[in-house]
RNA sequence: GCGCUCGUAGCUCAGCUGGAUAGAGCGCCGGACUUCGAAUCCGUAGGUCGAAGGUUCGAAUCCUUCCGAGCGCGCCA
């Protein structure tokens, strides 16, 4: 609506600015939102149609003012403002919200596309660690967000099963597993095989021959030695048992899985045919390349010597398996910035194979994850666990609850402290631009004061406490003439730009539009509500309002939360 | 060396794709609870937007150069 209203000033003005003068073209105005509330609603900078017409921009402001004489418009400056009638605005949205409830703020822009989102793609040699975490927030965030906005999202998860660090941890388990088992020992199966895998870096230290070793059990599992797939079977189902644990503790699901395992075969027959098609070519040793100097890049190769596939054969081949499978308008890798290149040659080579599609594959690339203290680095074994980070937000949570005597209302302590680690956990994530590097810091993170994810969860259960005291029916319609603060226009706004927010956020890939959102929606409320009684404001008429208004707030910030992985607390 | 990404308050981050006096949070200092959840709210201080040029009515945003940081540059994944 709110879209519509600035459509219609538009051609309003301008069709004033051409009576003006007839003779010269008029650029066309750019609409805007002016920085402050007091300010208006819409903006018009004038400085492009001021020129042309020989005038200053505050002049034409005011020409166009006197002109079309509306008590809507304001001057500000170089710019001619709307200040729109926010009582009609907030009963149009009183409707809407409660009629589209948790679909309030959805929009269709990709209605009728498919889009295949791949993220997480864990190795199954140990458990997830912290940048894990980033890659499965922006995953099912930006997954939840391309759904909001009309398409068919397809989440899809590759095991990184296979390969000779996978055989190491195999090895380890061989030497020094006495036979041993996550059940025997009580650890979580992707625990008790990362352990391993370490055991084995260890090792390898003092007797190098342990390479050769893990190499020779590669080629085994290739040749498919009984023994070895047996083995590698049962580590295998251990850490993804482990692995989908955590997952479910985290809110985090697949529509489907791909193993690599499977995987590893795909792409050799592409590279064949691009052969004779002329587009790669074949050295002297028949190892198999393509030329990117074309577009900047260096040489690839695509097949080994000896006829065997690598990493990028792989994903040329899954990629085409994957159209062949749910055939999309476009996909997402989800996949860290030290990437890039492998993206670049990716798409790029998939084009010149004669793939259309190839131009609808996007690498949504993200930073590094780093801890306060300093960088996270795998040799140092300054890996963050993933799980233990979440167990860790969980006992903040909680101690935190208890510290201020909030236990009773909290209900199922342990359930609210792990709603409120995930909130936290998620906000904090998905608050910074995915592209950047950013460092997490856990107790920053779980405050309950300031801009994260419990102070949202905080607002959404104040509010749904404060309505529950309510003793009428919700009002889907009221007068919204009374709402004449500028903190009620600002959140009237607020609710009704959500819909071009979720566009946006889907536009670009990126939830931290909505947290962004998520926040100055809820600090406006939290100053209003403290500010202004709601269910003992001064009129019927004005309670009325007030706790339609809250009502709105409420359900946007739970359809934003739904967005970007915020359980929402409702009031006990 | 080459390529990609980034540089905004003491710290962690926004800045709506070129517009109004560059904004938040944390921290610091100072205020507000007999009243709807104080897990809150309000205020003060804190900036040469890495640097220098350029484009234009207008630049944190676009271009060039330089400085600094991260990540890539395997017949590993």
């Amino acid at each position: 609506m709110l879209r519509a209203i600035r459509a219609s000033w538009k051609t309003r003005i301008e069709e004033e600015l051409k009576r003006m003068n007839g003779d010269v073209v008029i650029p066309p105005l750019t609409v805007q939102t002016p920085p402050k509330i007091e300010l208006g609603d819409i903006a018009f900078p004038l400085f492009a149609q001021a020129k042309v017409l020989g005038m200053s921009p505050p002049a034409l402001a005011n020409e166009l003012k006197n002109r079309l004489g509306d008590h809507e418009l304001l001057v500000a400056g170089p710019y001619l403002n709307v200040r729109i009638d926010v009582g009609e605005l907030a009963l149009h949205l009183a409707k809407k919200v409660s009629e589209d409830g948790d679909h309030y703020g959805h929009t269709r822009v990709l209605d009728g596309k498919r889009v295949m989102v791949e993220f997480s793609c864990p190795n199954t040699n140990k458990p997830l660690h912290l940048g894990h975490l980033r890659n499965d927030s922006i995953g099912e965030s930006v997954s939840a967000i391309l759904k909001a906005n009309g398409a068919e999202v397809r989440k899809v998860n590759l095991i990184n099963n296979r390969g000779v660090h996978i055989c190491k941890s195999m090895l380890a388990y061989r030497k020094f597993g006495n036979g041993e088992t996550p059940e025997s020992t009580g650890i979580k199966g992707d625990h008790f095989v990362g352990d391993y895998y370490v055991r084995y870096n260890q090792e390898v230290e003092k007797d190098p021959s342990l390479e050769a070793q893990a190499q020779a059990m590669l080629k085994a599992w290739e040749d498919g030695d009984q023994e070895t797939i047996e083995l590698w079977t049962k580590m295998n189902e251990w850490t993804l048992q482990g692995l989908a644990e955590s997952y479910e503790s985290m809110n985090i699901s697949f529509d489907h899985y791909y193993y690599e395992s499977e995987t590893y075969r795909y792409g050799k027959d592409e590279v064949l045919k691009g052969v004779e098609k002329g587009v790669f070519y074949r050295e002297a040793d028949n190892s198999v390349w393509v030329d990117l100097e074309s577009i900047g890049l260096d040489k690839k190769v695509l097949l080994r010597s000896d006829g065997t596939s690598l990493y990028m054969t792989q994903d040329l081949g899954t990629a085409i398996k994957r159209n062949e499978d749910w055939p999309f308008d476009s996909m997402i890798y989800v996949v860290a910035s030290e990437q890039q290149y492998h993206f670049k040659v990716l798409f790029y080579t998939l084009s010149l194979l004669g793939y259309e599609w190839a131009e609808d594959l996007h690498h949504l690339s993200y930073g590094m994850v780093n801890l306060p203290d300093g960088k996270m680095k795998s040799r140092e074994g300054k890996v963050v666990d993933g799980d233990d980070l979440v167990e860790e937000l969980q006992t903040l949570a909680r101690e935190e609850i208890i510290a201020k005597e909030r236990e009773d209302q909290v209900g199922d302590l342990a359930e609210t402290s792990r709603a409120i680690a995930l909130g936290a956990l998620n906000y904090y994530l998905l608050q910074v631009s995915p592209t950047k590097d950013m460092i997490f810091n856990p107790a920053e993170s779980i405050s309950f004061n300031g801009n994260t994810g419990p102070y949202l969860q905080y607002m959404g259960a104040r509010i749904s406490s404060m309505l529950k005291r309510y003793d009428k029916e919700i009002p889907t319609s009221f007068d919204g003439s009374v709402l004449s603060l500028e903190d009620e226009r600002s959140l009237i706004r607020q609710i009704a730009i959500f819909g071009e927010v979720v566009e946006r956020a889907g536009e670009g890939y990126d939830p931290s539009q909505i947290t962004a959102y998520l926040y100055e929606l809820s600090k406006t409320f939290s100053r209003w509500y403290h500010d202004n009684p709601v269910l003992k404001a001064a009129t019927p008429a004005l309670i009325e309002a007030r706790v339609g208004l809250s009502a709105m707030v409420l359900q946007v910030l739970k359809n934003a939360f739904a967005l970007v992985g915020i359980p929402f607390l409702a009031a006990m």
